[in-house]
DNA sequence: TTGTAGGCGTTATCAG
DNA sequence: CTGATAACGCCTACAA
């Protein structure tokens, strides 16, 4: 049995690391002409170039990639933060930002900041540290403040998936339309004949996801010139428990129930509707469900979740692709894109025309 | 608005980054005595000690790691090779190493193989260029040749989540016993009556989760001296889908049905569960089902899925604990640590004694 | 206790 | 096209 002490030992002897001037002796050059060969920066006669390669090819040599960013001032590292990385929101978020990045060559520096805008600055600091090119920020409440720490660094930063809540446009940005989304899905349910719909959805500290679906829902209401009844409304975190407590607390306070319920996640639609199902009230017949994200889950869920579909794999795959044309000298005017969202129909929405 | 060319223009100017020999100057000492009472490396005394931490603090100085790193030959970033980023049990995997990684002051970098084991050969160099300090392998067929691969780096490589399929004891391993879990999960539909018992599980490459889940099923309906039948054992993917089929393959292959199915996942569990709901058998009256992870849905689905918990995210902690004390020096014997499971009772399994 | 100088492994500048 | 040599920013003997 191999022991390991500290590191374990390479099987076959001690690991030589070669490093550019032995490969240069070895080939009978100077240093900077394996340099160049490497990072093809500058003519090189054929017969050299290939003695080069062959040699550093027999070797396995890779450049240390220390000594160069020390140089060039660049990584080809990004920085990722978001809430919370167990979150499958988020896991699919990093999983398309990961697919692009891994294929330009650039690899990601993952960290997990609690939904804290304190921990988010002290991370913005952590990553800085470690020399990142980039970071892609998946933040929870992005104020005027905490832009402007992103501004101040010398590092640009790109928003993911939330957008900032004041100071539109001064920092690149690429999410879901969270009004026109929850817009969308509370149409979705006036165009099924509902007029009567209680919202549950996401914390008010939460810009994007609370605040924004929050408004789209009012918004809907007002276009339909649908009255907002104000104990339709409850706020709470994204989760299981805040749905079924929200709902539970809304059915207790309101003598008429609502024949539909926008929620802020599928997650929240879940926690709702089981409530509903513990009192015997059930979903689509006696009051429609429409959840947010389309998790995978919601098609297992069981009345089959009807919601609204975010596509946080490519808002992921989006903004690496925007971070790394920034890092990569393209000019590029901050903005904020939208990828689009799509109502999904499937078993908790009843049609009462 | 802000132009963004490349970098965004820091607020107020350029960014004056300073370094040692700046600190130094503006100290009047040497830079060897900054480097000292930055690292507390050697004794200084007490009025330069001050001196250099105020002007450090005032200019809010930090060393550059890439340089220091240089030299050190450590980096404090920990490299993480997971099958699949957006999958939740590596996503609580990863939670789990992040939360004793950030503590102790290292940076996750994270990479996705797939599964495919040239992949993870090759992300093995990726992040040996990256000079992470050490890996974290959450594989999914850890053979000879993989180990061997990683023995000859020179950097400390721990298995976590999926252990060696030879070789063991050769490698530190983190993980749950697959053999034991699966052959509790048998036991418990045992104990609880039944005697006709399906497994639906994952892949035949998949060694831990695969052939040791199923290693475990038989082992429990050997004590129990039942007989093993043939057609009602299928392997998969770990899908809702391959759980799907995997039971209407049984389903219309046999004419006497189990009395019990015990899966390979509780994503598994939830398709075989579909599929028997969808011809009219009934979970639990009519069959039993045990899953396998206790994922947050298994919670939510309905029936509530009865299964094995997993701590994946203690694995991952411990793992990460493990690795970071092997880089500080601790000697550690190659051993393979497994974390305890649970059996976890909820509505999907019926008592026919 | 403090300073000097060499080196970590590259890239980049400047001659030739 | 090729080769010295100076950075990059820091740590660490070795001296003082």
């Amino acid at each position: 049995m191999i022991i390991q002490i500290g590191k374990p030992f390479p099987i076959g002897g001690e690991l030589i690391i070669m490093n550019i001037t032995d490969i240069a002796k070895e080939a009978g050059v100077s240093i900077s002409t394996v340099s160049r060969v490497i990072n093809n920066t500058k003519p090189v006669s054929e017969n050299i170039k290939k003695r080069v390669f062959d040699i550093i090819e027999k070797n396995n040599f890779k450049p240390n990639v220390l000594a160069r960013s020390l140089i060039t001032k660049k990584t080809n590292v990004i920085g990722v933060i978001v809430p919370d990385i167990s979150n499958s929101v988020f896991g699919l978020l990093i999983k398309g930002i990961n697919s692009v990045c891994s294929d330009r060559g650039y690899t990601l520096m993952v960290t997990e900041s609690g939904g804290d805008i304190n921990n988010e600055i002290k991370l913005l600091d952590v990553l800085a540290d470690k020399k990142i090119d980039g970071i892609l920020f998946a933040g929870v409440d992005v104020n005027n403040k905490l832009v402007a720490e992103m501004q101040s660094k010398d590092y640009p930063v790109i928003l993911v998936t939330q957008e900032a809540s004041d100071g539109d446009g001064i920092i690149n940005t690429v999410v879901h339309d969270n009004v026109k989304a929850e817009f969308d899905a509370t149409k979705f349910l006036i165009d099924n004949g509902h007029k009567q719909i209680a919202y549950i959805g996401g914390p008010k500290y939460d810009y994007s996801s609370g605040k924004k679906r929050l408004k789209g829902y009012k918004l809907a209401l007002a276009e339909a010139k649908i009255k907002l009844v104000e104990s339709y409304i409850e706020q709470g975190e994204f989760s299981f428990q805040a749905g079924y407590s929200g709902m539970k607390k809304l059915y207790e306070e309101n003598s008429i129930l609502p024949t539909a319920v926008v929620t802020g996640s599928d997650i929240i639609a879940m926690g709702v509707i089981q409530f509903l199902s513990s009192v015997g009230v059930n979903v689509p017949d006696d009051i429609s469900v429409i959840g947010f994200d389309d998790l995978e889950f919601s098609t297992y869920f069981k009345p089959e979740l009807s919601t609204v579909r975010i596509s946080y794999f490519d808002e992921g795959a989006i903004a690496a692709k925007q971070l790394i044309e920034l890092l990569e000298g393209v000019h590029v005017i901050p903005q904020t894109h939208y990828v689009p969202h799509k109502i999904i129909r499937r078993s908790t929405i009843k049609n009462i025309n």
